[in-house]
RNA sequence: CGGGACGUGGCGCAGUUUGGCAGCGCGCAGCGUUCGGGACGCUGAGGUCGUCGGUUCAAAUCCGACCGUCCCGACCA
């Protein structure tokens, strides 16, 4: 490639309306431009990252069995509808009506179509199978953000496995968590696996792998032995508290004006451990008492995984009073009969602790959880905090922001069973299959990468990715020597089979280092008159920046060897 | 959906308070001088000031509605 004739619109001042950096230089160093919120052209540099991207995927999915497919992204709104799914996705679905009538949707995801496909795996020696597709999905974020990171329209690489039972399940998900850290480590980025919540439409057991970045929008829970856990899973150890082995009968006493825990600490003096958070919510259309150790704060998503449905949300101010009698701040549970209430076990078996009395501006003390509270049921519900006891080894756990990149997923039976996939057995029976399924975001790599791998001079692709893995900055490329010698050099990589491009503008040197730079072309090779005269070229790193003179005669050999090791 | 900010040549912005010829920098085109870290001179092209409506002799500027974009929050199989 020439820069002459590429089209790679860099820009010298950051777009105003981008903030994250992989927003901002993928626009500025000439890689994409937005269309509308959560839409964006790839320009040619990044097709290039795109497809080495997808090749590595591609590659790393063909050696565990994978077998590539191309399923419509337009579906008809019925296959949603089997899977119970059309009403699930609410508003986040495009949905479209064509001439004759008939309901379209645009596919946020694939599980039932592949499915659609199974139908014919009527035979367990079909089994196991491994499909995959890069696919685009559309999604109606309700808020599109910063760049490629959180889109409406983005390429998946989304696979299927179908089994004929759990243990073959099993097997194909540990190809694929083998196959997506060898995907990862090849793009250079460090995923680090989590366990993560199922969410509300089942399955067994799924891992996110995540990318630390202030640019994210999760965030994880790690502790230095390994355990790894998305903070919607996260649990730790906590300390144990002293609690008096009897107490006396609850008391009331005012409490003017408290509204919160804070408050509540600073009038009696009492730590907020020995507090109990009294929340209300909404459960499927019923209320549910939600009790939290008065310096936890709840995991939403805990509850909406504990009570297995989805429609979860805080009840509102006049349901709490009617329900209890009480405004919010003055809350509690103790006396409560013949509602469902949910307790963390951070409280179970504690004494001497304060709660809400059900009366406005009044409170509870002497409270003992087991004697005086009718828990319902124990679930795990708070959200653990950064330097709590890892639950595996206690050493102090960590909280990092991350970039969600993969997720794989342990699905059931649940598409194979409502779309009616059935297999003979050995013996001649009809079996279900059980799936699984398994995502990649590819421009979200590629923005994740951006987000790791940049500086204040621009972007610093790592070798894999680099749209060019060399380019040759000619200086003065009028000069017979130094074009004559730069168009030998870019003869020489191409045939080597090295990704180069040759930056043969008639700009002034400072213009295309700046964009050699900006662009994050890992090798920078300058040829020039000066240099020439002297028998050498100057090679630069992006990465580090260093540089250093290399004869002419030994330039292409060096530099092949230099972009091998580096791949 | 709630809160905030914004919308003026390709990009970054001023002008809006107080209505009166649509500007600046970068970029772009031509010519010339330059050329190892974002050169300089001369000439030039390019804008229905987000849209629609209203007020006015006169609207980028005032009023109203709408659309769009960004940020925070809610949301996110």
């Amino acid at each position: 490639m020439r820069w002459s004739q590429a089209h790679i619109p860099t820009l010298r001042d950051d777009p105003s309306e981008a903030e994250a950096a992989s927003h901002r230089l993928l626009i500025r160093a000439g890689y994409m431009r937005q269309l509308m919120a959560g839409h964006y052209s790839l320009l040619p540099a990044a097709m290039r990252i795109r497809e080495k991207i997808m090749r590595i995927i591609r590659e790393e999915m063909n050696a565990i069995g994978g077998q590539e497919f191309l399923l419509p992204t337009m579906h008809p709104a019925e296959v949603w509808q089997a899977s119970g799914r059309l009403d699930y996705m609410g508003d986040e679905m495009f949905r479209l009506v064509d001439r004759k009538g008939s309901e379209v949707v645009l596919g946020m995801t694939h599980e039932e179509i592949f499915t659609t496909v199974a139908t014919e795996l009527v035979s367990y020696k079909r089994l196991p199978q491994t499909w995959y597709q890069f696919q685009t999905k559309f999604r109606d974020e309700p808020r599109p953000k910063s760049g490629l990171l959180r889109v409406r329209e983005f390429t998946m690489k989304d696979s299927y496995s179908f089994d004929l039972d759990e243990s073959g399940l099993d097997a194909s998900f540990d190809r694929h968590h083998d196959a997506y850290a060898r995907i990862f480590e090849r793009m250079g980025l460090e995923a680090i696996p989590v366990d993560a919540s199922v969410g509300a439409m089942g399955g067994t057991g799924s891992i996110e792998f995540m990318v630390r970045s202030d640019a994210g929008e999760d965030w994880i829970a790690t502790c230095s032995c390994g355990y790894a856990a998305n903070l919607e899973r996260a649990t730790s150890t906590l300390p144990a508290i002293e609690d008096p082995a009897e107490v006396p009968g609850t008391e009331p006493f005012p409490t003017p004006g408290v509204r919160t825990i804070a408050d509540l600490v600073e009038l009696t003096g009492l730590p907020a451990d020995r507090q109990v958070k009294t929340l209300v919510y909404i459960a499927d259309d019923a209320p549910v008492l939600v009790l939290l150790r008065g310096d936890h704060d709840l995991m939403e998503q805990k509850l909406i995984d504990g009570i297995g449905t989805g429609q979860v949300r805080p009840a509102h101010e006049e349901e709490i009073v009617e329900l209890l009698g009480a405004h919010p701040g003055s809350l509690g549970a103790v006396g409560v009969a013949g509602q469902r209430i949910i307790a963390d076990p951070a409280l179970q078996g504690r004494r001497d602790l304060m709660t809400g009395a059900n009366e406005d501006d009044v409170h509870l003390r002497n409270v003992d959880v087991d004697r005086d509270i009718a828990v319902s049921e124990w679930m795990d519900l708070r959200s653990v905090a950064a330097g709590e006891p890892c639950i595996e080894c206690g050493a102090p756990i960590s909280l990092d922001k991350t970039i969600e990149l993969g997720h794989i997923f342990k699905l059931g039976r649940m598409y194979t069973e409502s779309l009616g996939v059935t297999v003979l057995d050995e013996d001649g029976k009809a079996r279900v299959p059980i799936m699984g399924s398994y995502g990649i975001g590819v421009e979200r790599a590629l923005a994740t990468a951006a987000e790791v791998y940049h500086d204040e001079h621009g972007l610093a692709w790592p070798m894999a990715l680099a749209p060019w893995e060399v380019v040759i900055t000619v200086i003065r490329p009028d000069d017979a020597l130094a074009g004559g010698e730069s168009e030998r050099i870019y003869a020489e990589l191409t045939e080597a089979g090295i990704d180069v491009i040759l930056d043969d503008r008639a700009e002034r040197p400072g213009v295309k280092f700046a964009d050699a730079e900006l662009v994050g072309i890992p090798v920078r090779l300058t040829v020039g008159p000066r240099g020439l005269a002297d028998g050498i070229v100057e090679l630069a790193e992006r990465a580090t920046g260093e540089k250093r003179d290399v004869a002419v005669a030994d330039v292409v050999r060096e530099v092949v060897d230099l972009v091998h090791s580096q791949r």
